[in-house]
DNA sequence: GGACAATCCATAGCAACGTTATGGCATACT
DNA sequence: AGTATGCCATAACGTTGCTATGGATTGTCC
């Protein structure tokens, strides 16, 4: 009655390949000839195992927000949640900066569709938790009973506008970086916090860059 | 000696056109065959006026600068330069929600070049004056001697953000405004500015919206 | 253990894509 | 008027994603 199973081993060559192939080259570069070639099989494997290029396309993105989530999973919770909060932007920032074109494909290349609105949102809550903790140690008394959540969109929307502008060549890679964190610096600021803890905080976060996967 | 000169007329046409597919339907829409279809004419003709289908795409992005700069150039400055300047963020704002598709062949689609990072800049250049004249003002008495083009580009780096994260599906429309709206608001305060005075300001530039080209 | 049935994947073909070659015909200068 | 120059219409080429067909392989049942 049961027939052939599909061999898992041909599905995650595939996507592995694929991001690789998109991570390095972009987009254009992943072909369906071209990635049935590489991978050693034939271009129906993709259908069989995907139904289409686009959804495919779909299981890159995941792999994605895979990679960005170990990135965050690394920063661990210290007793300065401010420095972890730095520290996580840090890793969004390198982790976009060091494949933009992984980057583009989960986050500029077309509208999301609802998959990967649940896939990406379990990144967002490390900065939801991070900014919790800064809450929670008074670091923003302007910002009283402001839902986390809320603060964490203001960071996450700035951080995204400059890495977006970097990759789209409007930024040299400096100036984006020097602004990101100034502009979220005055986020800090316009929240309260104290700005010798925000320096200080600073400092913490810059010394632990090693804790960083690699990248 | 003089051949025939290329049409003009058949030039304006290719882009217009061009340029309301890509609005309407999304860069995928924009197909040779179908352009050419649409105008009425060969498909050659876009070959003698452009060169290549790459080279239309880039005037169709210099259209979506030039629609932009007349948008931005209706907002006239007024004794509040900060009610200018919020008027012009949202004159950004509304441009790039009404016409989500054209924003992102602007600057989401692909790394931009050089030619269009010099259309695009003079756009860039009404938010620098606007800053520029909140600081002759004293409205910044945080951000001195600071570059009024630094603080220009911590203002479009946040509006880019929140404008991306909308046209991505990642944030719905509602709460990438007020966001964006609270986000600007926060850097004026760390800028500085006098709380009263940034809501009076604020009231004003909402009185003024119907300055605002329609769309 | 052998027949069966289901289905994975290899081969081949389709429409549509951007681009290039070819050629007729209109146009501006001698 | 004649001519040469180059715009634009027609046709073909290679590559794209996708579908139709068919062979090979594997799990199940008697």
């Amino acid at each position: 009655m049961s027939p052939r199973p599909p061999d898992p081993a041909v599905r995650a060559a595939l996507i592995e390949t694929a991001a690789r192939i998109v991570a390095t080259e972009g987009r254009a570069a992943l072909t369906l000839r071209r990635l049935a070639g590489e991978v050693g099989t034939s271009t129906m494997a993709v259908y069989t195992h995907f139904g289409s290029m686009e959804e495919l396309r779909r299981e890159v993105r995941r792999e994605g927000f895979a990679r960005l989530r170990a990135r965050l999973a690394a920063v661990r919770d210290s007793k300065d949640p401010m420095a972890d909060l730095t520290l996580l932007g840090a890793a969004y920032y390198l982790s976009a900066t060091a494949s933009p074109n992984l980057y583009r494909a989960m986050f500029l290349d077309g509208p999301v569709d609802d998959g990967d609105l649940g896939t990406g949102l379990d990144t967002f809550m490390y900065l939801v938790k991070a900014i919790g903790r800064c809450l929670e140690a008074g670091r923003f008394p302007e910002a009283g009973g402001t839902d986390p959540a809320e603060l964490a969109l203001e960071v996450w929307g700035m951080t995204h506008g400059f890495v977006s502008l970097q990759l789209a060549n409007l930024l040299p890679a400096d100036q984006a970086a020097e602004h990101l964190s100034s502009g979220v610096r005055s986020l800090f600021v316009a929240w309260g916090d104290d700005p010798a803890k925000t320096g200080a905080s600073a400092a913490r976060a810059r010394r632990r860059l090693a804790e960083l996967s690699p990248g």
